[in-house]
DNA sequence: CTATAACTTGGAGCCGACTCCAAGTCAAGG
DNA sequence: CCTTGACTTGGAGTCGGCTCCAAGTTATAG
């Protein structure tokens, strides 16, 4: 076998589908660490440094802003994190709220079913119980949600984070 | 019965957890419609007006920018969307879009708990049952996970999004 | 009557994350 | 030798989404 294959920045953009500009601007803020450099002084990136990039294209799906994603660059690959007590603080944390996001996000999915839904039928009244109508035809994903009375669940949920109610002062 | 309860624009904020400058953002920017006034000008909420603040800062929780938004905004509360067919299609686009986006975080979510994992026989000191303490106010979901190869399924899936592989030209 | 507080307005400023540009280097082709 | 193209660099510009500010209005309390 040979010594590894490795990639122009140009290909690596096009298959993490993070374009050049930014790789390279990842790079300047040092979220990425220095890319080796052929003779010529060009970039060449292995497959260690697109998993980091894809990674980060990951994480950047997740909202997190890039400037939060430099401890878990740190134990991307092959770290133990163990080592490093704060950051699994800060893995538990993120990952809360990544759990959060998800229903966040499994709300919107229900407001949108709940809208298709009702679009389907022609007008139609009320809360029906919406359902799989259109998710199955989605991601093979878990259809889970119970359904609740979603427009409710939907709007109430915040209201309760910002505390009170009573005290409206 | 009363006229139906109203609020001041703090009242608001504290209630959606979004600023009173933001909200008069969003309103100047007209994501928002203009807020009904009091006689000495100061804006007043009702819960529909609420409810659409509420919807706007769920939908920011998916990562939509706030252009983005406004066909929904329009669909909110309850107008018949089979009456404008182009924002089903919208509706759908991005349902696909955000279930992707679950599917992503939950990529995260496997990351990370992979990463714990692997920390966890260590270093213990904290209640490692945390993330439970969310999850049952949250989606209510079970771990659910199918176990993939985690490592692999996370690095390998963008990858493939970008279609090229062979392509690399 | 004055001061405090809760708002109003328009506009300026800020930050994160790119995105674009000019000027330069090097490698291969006609 | 000159051009083309893929890259390099540093730095400037852009854009979305706030966030802050100053100046002004009105309401209530001391």
């Amino acid at each position: 076998m040979q010594k590894e294959q490795t990639f122009t920045i140009k290909q690596t953009a096009k298959q993490t589908g993070i374009s050049e500009d930014t790789i390279r601007y990842y790079e300047k803020i040092a979220l990425l660490p220095r890319a080796d450099r052929k003779d010529n002084g060009h970039r060449i990136y292995r497959q260690e440094g697109i998993h980091t990039i894809q990674l980060i294209s990951c994480l950047k799906k997740t909202g997190m802003p890039l400037e939060e994603m430099r401890p878990f660059l740190a134990v991307s690959a092959d770290t133990d994190p163990a080592e490093y007590p704060e950051l699994v603080e800060h893995l538990r944390s993120h990952r809360e709220n990544i759990v959060s996001q998800i229903s966040s996000l499994q709300q919107v999915v229900d407001f949108i079913d709940m809208k298709l839904e009702e679009g389907r039928y022609r007008r139609r009244e009320g809360p029906d119980e919406v359902q799989d109508g259109v998710s199955e035809q989605m991601t093979g994903k878990p259809k889970s949600r119970p359904a609740s009375p979603v427009e409710m669940s939907f709007f109430a949920s915040s209201a309760r984070a910002g505390k009170s109610s009573t005290s409206v002062e």
